[in-house]
DNA sequence: CGTCCAAC
DNA sequence: GTTGGACGA
């Protein structure tokens, strides 16, 4: 499968979070993702659910999620999704086709009373609707952190940036940044220990590869878009590339088919991204703003308490309006 | 979902 | 080297 095979071929090294500072875009759908994931399982139902059944995990997740970054001068730039390309609609609607049965299958588990079905499956249907992508836009603003949004891809916009100089790093628990051409990508950002920085010319060079080349790579051994090869992993992979120069040649020699290969070799290669943005790195939160905004969303103070403290803090210590 | 191990 | 299954977070 791709993901393992990518995580073969990149360059990934541990870094300390006191050896980073800078600005780092977040691909805000797969941030909150996960924010909402350990937040529905850690926290009571009550707690993010308001009197008319709206749940808003999103808010708690953000006010516990933000200070990781603060406390370590970092300032995110989170990106939002735009719209999509016709492969990824294909993919996104299969997506929600597949989660149709996997709330069935729910059911089921629950009907039978089986609990580590029930966790794994309820992490999986969880979605992120347009009252949390408005709320989160909405508390983000109050909190001055800066938004960006993506005319297709969050991904693409966040490595766009990142090749242009305009951000840091991009900041990613997946391997596509690599595919992107993100040349630093942290991930591991939200977790408790120290975060990986993936290095997108060190892999080049380490397999001496062009862009092109390691998207090829990725091709044979499958991405989130297609199977791979039958039998191709990350060393076959490599070595049929240098053989026969592209991906072209080692199908043709292969007798080998790799459906949408074009359209996915132009995804990661030329995505639809734009350079219509504008973002201030200079962050004057409103606190007050924001304490009252998660209060108006019925968050038990108690919940989001410590989070803020937090923030404070950072704010007070780092001077993060006067950081840049 | 990532890591480990056994089999081809 | 690659794959798939088991297993734990």
């Amino acid at each position: 499968m791709g993901n393992a095979a990518l995580r073969e071929i990149a360059v990934i090294e541990d870094v300390s979070f006191d050896s980073l500072d800078g600005v780092v875009a977040v691909d805000a759908h797969n941030w909150l993702y996960r924010y909402l994931t350990t937040t529905v399982r850690f926290t009571s139902e009550d707690a993010y659910t308001t009197e008319d059944e709206t749940e808003v995990a999103n808010l708690i997740g953000i006010v516990q999620g933000l200070p990781k970054f603060f406390e370590h001068d970092l300032i995110p730039v989170f990106v939002f999704d735009g719209g999509v390309t016709d492969l990824k609609s294909e993919e996104i609607e299969e997506r929600r086709e597949q989660r149709e049965r996997y709330e069935e299958q729910l059911e089921t588990a629950r009907e039978k009373g089986d609990a580590r079905v029930i966790s794994r499956l309820e992490s999986r249907t969880q979605r992120l609707t347009d009252v949390i992508h408005e709320t989160t836009r909405e508390l983000l603003t109050h909190l001055d952190v800066p938004i960006v949004e993506a005319p297709a891809e969050g991904e693409a916009q966040a490595a766009h940036m990142a090749r242009t100089g305009a951000v840091d790093y991009v900041g990613s628990e997946d391997y596509d940044a690599l595919l992107l051409g993100a040349p630093l990508t942290l991930r591991q950002l939200t977790s408790s220990g120290d975060p990986e920085r993936m290095d997108f010319e060190a892999t080049l060079e380490k397999h001496d590869l062009t862009w092109e080349q390691l998207v090829d790579v990725a091709l044979l051994c499958g991405t989130d878009f297609n199977d791979g090869v039958d039998g191709i992993g990350p060393k076959t992979a490599v070595r049929k590339i240098h053989e026969h120069g592209d991906l072209w040649g080692v199908l043709d020699t292969e007798g080998e088919y790799v459906e949408h290969a074009d359209v996915i070799q132009e995804l990661f290669l030329n995505p639809n991204v734009t350079d219509e943005y504008s973002i201030d790195t200079e962050l004057s939160p409103d606190i007050g703003a924001a304490r009252e905004y998660v209060a108006d969303w019925e968050i038990p103070d108690t919940t989001v308490e410590r989070g803020f403290e937090r923030v404070e803090d950072s704010v007070a210590q780092t001077g993060l309006d006067d950081w840049m």
